[in-house]
DNA sequence: CCTGTCCATTGACTTATGTCACAAAAAAGG
DNA sequence: CCTTTTTTGTGACATAAGTCAATGGACAGG
């Protein structure tokens, strides 16, 4: 890892970094190539890593009782991806995480991961405020579940993330909405049309 | 603030405590009462504290485009409250949060907070752990708007928070599950009449 | 005890979205 | 290239849940 790595500039947008944290980061973290298609973990397993993306593209999805998969989050890089919460816990995971792309992560161990937080208070404010941002998210998106139409999920989406709309298959992106494939297609119609 | 508060409870669950500890804590937190039906903030309001329910009971709300009330979470003795996303920016926030039942709380300052994270580590560890789990559980919530029909949420919240539904009226549980009240009385009969 | 408000229930009807089936288009691979 | 697989688009139909409106019960305050 370089003093120029994608985690590093992540982490400053956070908090102040001192010359030495550069070097003491290095000794935590591992780089690794994933292949498009590989998966980081599938449900039922345990999750040992936290995993930052440094380039490339994750889907993190579970699947129902009836069989059918729903997204849960896109990674794209300077993303953390993962199940954080079992990662933390040591439960089995419920989730798959999958390469959309040819990717390059890097990967903690949990006992590296307690190790840093003790060790490096920045890393430990770093992981805070990130978990605070996260939390805000994701209760937007409930929200956005609970309160919003097909169309105007996707017209969000469209705003917030344009860029994952040119890298993954619609279906995906349905999925991602809690919608069906069919749904979002007639919405994306419907726009064009009234356009 | 007692040694036997029920924060301080609450904080033991997550990190080890010593005597120091408990009198720092006391400087930082002040007591109120808050009666029925009073609001500890609305749309649009700055949010200038976090708040700890000691006894009674809160919900949290917003209002959406169409006007209709969503409930994002009910906050019961032991729990925070409020919106720490716009208590940590300083935005304003689009919730509100209204008292169902007259209660106690414990409120601390944006600039408190900040310096009891500083002062106390051990603080900063609960709070974090507190926040790996909301997460955690913020993201089943929206797993299950996506992929679970009226009757498996309802059931599910039977299970998990049994102590609600005895408390507040059932177009609030309609609410929080993101189903209209018609919808819910027609789960509660059709669960009636199946068993 | 009466009155008014709030809440839950129910029926009739509407609507958004899902499902299924098939065809067209696009992308991937030899 | 040509073939195969993957992805998207569309029509017909099914269904869960929402909306509207009316009713009756429960409870609170005068």
């Amino acid at each position: 890892m370089l003093m120029d790595d994608l985690l590093i500039q992540k982490i400053k947008e956070y908090v102040k970094l001192k010359e030495a944290d550069f070097e003491l980061l290095n000794g935590y973290f591992k780089n690794k190539q994933i292949l498009k298609g590989d998966f980081l973990f599938k449900e039922g397993d345990a999750v040992h890593h936290a995993i930052f993306v440094k380039s490339g593209l994750f889907r993190t999805y579970f699947i129902d009782e009836q069989g059918s998969e729903h997204i849960l989050q896109f990674a794209l890089p300077g993303w953390w991806t993962g199940d954080l919460g079992c990662f933390i816990s040591g439960e089995t995971t419920k989730f798959f995480v999958e390469a959309l792309e040819n990717s390059e992560v890097l990967f903690i161990s949990k006992s590296a991961w307690d190790d840093l937080l003790i060790k490096a208070p920045f890393y430990l404010d770093y992981h805070r405020k990130l978990l605070e941002k996260g939390l805000a998210a994701t209760q937007n998106r409930l929200l956005e579940a609970y309160s919003t139409d097909a169309t105007k999920k996707y017209l969000q989406l469209l705003k917030t993330f344009p860029d994952i709309l040119q890298r993954v298959p619609q279906y995906m992106i349905a999925s991602y909405l809690g919608m069906s494939r069919e749904t979002l297609s007639r919405v994306r119609k419907h726009i064009s049309n009234s356009k």
